[in-house]
Order: C-alpha cells, then sequence, then structure tokens
DNA sequence: AATAAATATGTCAAATCTGACATTTTGTCA
DNA sequence: TGACAAAATGTCAGATTTGACATATTTATT
C-alpha cells in the first residue's frame, strides 16, 4: 500500500472522524488507519488521565520519549503491537482497548 | 519479556480459556497473549467460514501459507499488525475484531 | 491403504520496527 | 519577554518481523 498516502492521512488534520474513501482508500486501508489514530488516542487520553509526560510514560514500558510522541502522533513507523503493548502496560485492558477500536 | 513463556503459552494446548497468570505472567503479558490468540482464531474460524484454503487466504493479503498456518498457530513471530491486517483483508471490520478480542 | 490436498514447521535474507539520541517546536509560567 | 518543561521531528544501527522456500506432517478422498 502507498506509504505516501497512509503518511498524509495519518498527520495532523484527520485525527477525527472517519477517513473513508477520501482518496482511492481501500475499506482495508482506511480502516487499519482508523483502528491505528484509535489506540494513538486512546493512548494520549490514558496517559494525561493518569498524568505521567510522555518521558514518564517511555520508562514505564522502556521505551523512549520520542518514540511515545511517535505512537501518540500516529506515526506510520508505530506498529500496532507495540501501541497494544503500551496501552497494556499504562493500565487498560482488553476490553477497553476493543471498546477504543470498535 | 521471557519467549520461552510466550511460546510455550501460545502453543497448543492454551487455545481456549484464560491464561492469567498460571505462570508467572504478569497481567499486561497475559492480556496480550489472549490477545493474539483471540486474532488468531477468530482469523481461522472467518477464514473455514469463507472457504478458502490457507493458500488461497496468503495471495488475498500477500503472503504465504507458511506465514498464513503461523498466523492462525499463534506463533510468536507474527505481530498483531498482521493479524489485523489479515483479518481486515478477509473482510472482517473493526467492529468485529473489537467483538473478537474483547 | 495409497494418493493427493491441506496444513504445519524450520530457516533465512530482506524489509520493517525499535530505542536512543540530537535537535527543534510548542506550551507554560514568571 | 525569557527561560524552562514537555512534546515533536529526524536519523540510524540493532532488533524483530516478513515472505518465500523446502520439507514434514496431518487430513480427505478414492
Amino acid at each position: 500500500m502507498d506509504k505516501k498516502k497512509k503518511k498524509l492521512l495519518e498527520t495532523k488534520g484527520f485525527k477525527v472522524g472517519s477517513v473513508d474513501e477520501f482518496l482511492g482508500l481501500s475499506r482495508e486501508e482506511s480502516e487499519y488507519i482508523e483502528l491505528k489514530l484509535a489506540l494513538s488516542q486512546s493512548l494520549t487520553e490514558t496517559r494525561k488521565k493518569k498524568k505521567p509526560t510522555q518521558a514518564q510514560l517511555a520508562k514505564m514500558i522502556n521505551s523512549s520519549q520520542s518514540r511515545v510522541a511517535k505512537m501518540e502522533k500516529g506515526d506510520p513507523s508505530v506498529s500496532v503491537d507495540l501501541l497494544v503493548k503500551s496501552l497494556l502496560a499504562i493500565g487498560v485492558d482488553k476490553k477497553s482497548i476493543a471498546k477504543a477500536i470498535a
């Protein structure tokens, strides 16, 4: 799949609402992006609720501030795996993850 | 996290039910494993319902039969990303994915 | 039982993702 | 305004994941 497109859409401006078929995105592509955005948002929300800074969260999940920033920004270099692991690490359970992406 | 443990638990025998604290697994670890297993199972189920063989599915998602087999078996070398992408490719939508892991 | 079809397992080079670091931008408070 | 903290962005070597292939095992079909 075209990385440019993905990068474009995962960037500011498209945080909210559905990206369905904005540009020739297939159903799978847009759902995948939406799913990642949902996880990103959930991570940001949860972190802010719980208090810590990106740097502190980074320590909890032994990662780095810059990677946390990328996660929260929906950077294409971040995998769903990492998002899920981070959410679990920060105390969000499966059920809540499911709710976030539903 | 200990890869041996993960490998062990993701192997036959533990497809059903909760793996919580069987061996010293943390909450995050067990939830992560359970989440992956849920996706694996969902993939197998959906594929069988929809008809194609692993080889045919592999083509649809341009992967290979062997990797599909690993996905369905919950092999540790398979990422959540790939599982999610495969589910989406086979026609399962976000909502159903959410339901599967809830 | 024999054959074929489907699935499982092992391996590996190439591709992707990762933490870490440096640097820049944005936000906050005096 | 300036100075300080938090967040964002770029880069990259090392780690992990990938498709592909070979091969073995299981399952169906005759």
